[in-house]
DNA sequence: CCTCATAATGAGGTAACCTCAAGAAATCAG
DNA sequence: CTGATTTCTTGAGGTTACCTCATTATGAGG
């Protein structure tokens, strides 16, 4: 096997993107959740229930891609919807008693096998990467492909 | 907008990655090649002419994914094959002089709007996040999912 | 009422991966 | 040399996680 090489870091950033992908999938698996599904469950833990357009917008993706993923935790019985009571064009998205339930397995899935991926760096390293990708996320608002036409 | 969640680690590398793409894609495709495509002629600019097998191990990627990506290259005249005349089962794959050029434009292109993205970070954090990222490339050799099923 | 903006979704598409198995060639056991 | 096994690449078909565009329904202002 090649070594390392010494990619550009937008390069090296992306492939380990996509390992810790498979690495979270593998993880995820027995819960019948992707880790796309995951991030949702999560951040609909964090903060309940919200409209869909926050939902997308929390996990910076495009409206009709966070419909989809309301789509597949809904029929997995994950999630409700309900129209929302100030406007009835929006609709509200939250948690069903099994979407907490499994939401808090991801979580333990997360801290077993998820950051088993970044085990291999010290706290101090960690606390930095952290530190480092808050920038990034601050400095590059929004990622989603509509924001700039 | 919703202030950035405080993320787990995986989760705010996920975001990250993502916002990293559609910059990246953006910024190629003026010269019509995906990011995927770059980083297969950037490996081949690093390392000259080597097999498929080689390019997928570069790229940590399956090899039937290395071979998508080569005649997606050669499809624009970029890449060309030829039979590995020491093993007459594999194939050497070499970029041609387009590809070369090509391969120019995108690091050109990188500097330019691809590390823009990380223009936010000072000299001395990208150094921190290029060794950080050495060292999860490092304890995590193999992404390929291939290796653990 | 008419017009314009906004919320969600149906329809259809893409990039970048994957697995499984086939076909050809190399290598090893006898 | 023969047969079994392994290796290298690719055909066929599938998945995830996104996307854009157009449509429907509702809300807001003149």
């Amino acid at each position: 096997m090649p070594d390392p090489d010494d990619l550009s870091l937008p390069e090296a950033f992306t492939t380990v993107a996509r390992t810790l992908h498979h690495r979270s999938a593998k993880a995820f698996a027995p819960l019948d959740v992707t880790p796309g599904q995951a991030r949702a469950l999560r951040v609909l833990t964090r903060h309940g229930e919200m409209r869909m357009s926050a939902l997308s917008e929390h996990l910076r993706i495009a409206p009709r891609s966070g419909t989809e993923v309301a789509d597949d935790l809904e029929r997995r019985g994950l999630l409700r919807r309900r129209p929302d009571p100030d406007d009835r064009r929006a609709v509200l998205v939250a948690l069903t008693e099994q979407g907490e339930h499994v939401s808090e397995q991801v979580r333990a899935a997360r801290s077993a096998e998820g950051d088993a991926y970044f085990a291999a760096l010290s706290d101090a390293d960690r606390q930095e990467l952290a530190r480092i990708l808050r920038v990034l996320r601050a400095a590059n608002p929004v990622g989603r492909p509509g924001g700039a036409g």
